[in-house]
DNA sequence: CGCCTTATTGAACAGGTGTTTAGTATTGGA
DNA sequence: TCCAATACTAAACACCTGTTCAATAAGGCG
């Protein structure tokens, strides 16, 4: 078995499907990238739809096979805090996000694994006492994650919106620190009758 | 000119669209769900473009036309409170969802209203007292709506992940509530330093 | 009525898609 | 060295796509 050529095919069809999304990249197309013909991709792969499945499956296991790698960015992502995970994951993220949207299995999985890794850091940081007690860490867990994907998803709308790509650093920064305002301070005052309750437990 | 015909298939066809996106929805398929000829909608529309184009025209005029409708849906998920809106305009959110996936100045211009009008309802709020002052507050409405649309962009994944579907009520009261908690008391503990800065403005 | 515009259609076209087939080149082991 | 397996290709197939064209039916108006 040619290895060679196979892994320089996932190489280019990833990258493909990272810059043009699943539904608009051909099979045929790939093999023109990649400067072989179409039978031989089916020859390795079997189908199109095969070729996808091994994409997202070699993408996947090569993010886990270094787990803190995987974690690194989930972590990142939950708190929004974009920098560094740009700056080393980029173009994994575009591929990423193309997984996200042409839903299917790998995307519940891959979604379902950041929040699960969410849970984890939010148990860790109540442990350190670095953040308050919520009634329902797993909805946390899940709304930080969702919350940290946006920017993802909607990138096209926020870099238009922002003028420029919410990928550089001075964009990212100023995003992740608003962020970070709320997830540290909210943004609705606290009612008189809380701020009572809060200043008893503080005496406690 | 044949207005029935004509705006019977623009349902039809918005309907497609929505359930299948665009991508995936062909002008055929939307010509034997109306119960037509290909060529017909062609005469009608010029292209499949332009049915596209027409759709989300129409789309954004019939909400933007009945502009609290609009603004609703806008603050509805700028604070994570789908409920209402849910049951209103459902199938219109779904439609929306696939421009936003789509992209293209129909996307940017919508999601950039909405972030507009979710700058209104932070100043509002802001003056009524009920906001905290934040440094920049467009900032903020960009993420309150980036957090808002997250679980509208990301449904399936979230749908997978809570085993049923966030649009039913317990679940949405539920992820509403955990956000408006993020929003109101925030997750991270303020440090010793800024709880006496607090203390301080609040004697004053 | 007849006439012109419009609505509507079936058939065809050109181009793109994934896949198959039959054939050729290349390679590695007995 | 010879054989069998593998790598690879060009050509063709069947299907789906958006669009065009010529033809027919239907309406409104003089």
């Amino acid at each position: 078995m040619n290895t060679r050529t196979r892994e320089n095919l996932l190489e280019v069809a990833t990258r493909a499907f990272a810059r043009d999304g699943f539904a608009a990249t051909s099979l045929r197309s790939i093999a023109k990238e990649a400067g072989v013909s179409p039978a031989l991709v089916v020859h390795h792969f079997g189908s199109r739809d095969e070729l996808i499945e091994e994409c997202i499956v070699r993408a996947l296991g090569l993010w886990v096979s270094e787990k803190q790698e995987f974690v690194d960015v989930s972590l990142s992502v939950a708190i929004g805090q974009w920098q560094g995970a740009i700056d080393k994951h980029g173009d994994k993220l575009q591929f990423f996000r193309q997984v996200l949207v042409h839903g299917g299995d790998a995307a519940n999985i891959l979604f379902s694994r950041m929040v699960q890794e969410a849970r984890i850091m939010i148990d860790s940081e109540m442990l350190k006492g670095k953040m308050r007690k919520v009634e329902n860490p797993d909805d946390l867990a899940l709304l930080m994650t969702l919350h940290g994907l946006a920017p993802l998803m909607l990138q096209n709308q926020v870099n238009n919106h922002l003028g420029g790509s919410f990928l550089e650093p001075e964009l990212a920064a100023r995003l992740a620190s608003a962020n970070l305002g709320i997830y540290r301070k909210g943004v609705y005052k606290t009612s008189d009758a809380e701020k009572k309750k809060k200043k008893k437990a503080g005496k406690k």
